[in-house]
DNA sequence: TGAACAAATGAATAACTGTTCATGTGTTCA
DNA sequence: TGAACACATGAACAGTTATTCATTTGTTCA
């Protein structure tokens, strides 16, 4: 059944055989590719990256994020539990309060690497 | 109307004033923002990072990056065009067939950055 | 304890996304 | 020219996602 996608495809395959080979060597597994897409999914809306934003300055609880970004508190702990399930934040309790912050410096570096490729 | 998300927040911003101030300040404008967040979905799908791997070797036609990948040729030809209007890629055409091939360098370097950040 | 508050959560919904299928476009070559 | 090929494209569909609304959980303090 491997031939399935060859049916509407050329004749001969172009590339190289060593390039093929290299191809599949150097290709992530499964599961480190679902992890690395996973990742920049959750950097792929506003929203998040606006809260990613405001970390950089300092931790901070849910309601002022929401203040700050202008969003409702509902909408922004939703947004918080996926930046935390992604390891991209962290946060601490104080009373009724819960503070959020930046789980690493990878973070500043992702988003600042994607600024530069956008702002050419 | 500004108002509006401050009902069920807590009663005072946490959050001093010179940091709201410098957090408005940091923070890119809409379309920047729009920008970089697209930039981010992109790569935030394994098909298109697939992609991009394969290019990463090689310059290489549709019909051979579908057939590496064992997808049908619309679906990379799709994806080929998202890749392109982000400037990710590029093509040339010769004779039948059109090669795509990497834009820049930027692209393994940020993939590189969401890898480190994975594997940890 | 119970009232008040900050945050989390589940369900519902509207909008979006990736793939497939059918078809159209551009090129080659006999 | 027209058949064959490589690729692009539009519509349709199923699956996913971000926000809202209503409610629940966890904490404080009077």
């Amino acid at each position: 059944m491997e031939d399935q996608y060859n049916v509407d495809c050329c004749d001969f395959i172009h590339a190289h055989e060593d390039i093929v080979k290299k191809v599949q060597q150097e290709m992530p597994g499964e599961d480190a590719l679902y992890d690395l897409t996973e990742l920049f999914r959750i950097f792929g809306d506003s929203t998040r990256v606006r809260i990613l934003y405001v970390l950089f300055e300092s931790e901070m609880c849910v309601c002022d994020i929401a203040q700050l970004l202008g969003m409702t508190q509902s909408a922004i702990s939703h947004q918080l539990r996926a930046l935390k399930s992604a390891r991209l934040v962290k946060s601490r309790r104080e009373g009724k309060t819960v503070f959020y912050s930046l789980a690493d410096s990878h973070v500043q570096t992702i988003i600042d690497q994607g600024l530069e490729h956008v702002s050419e």
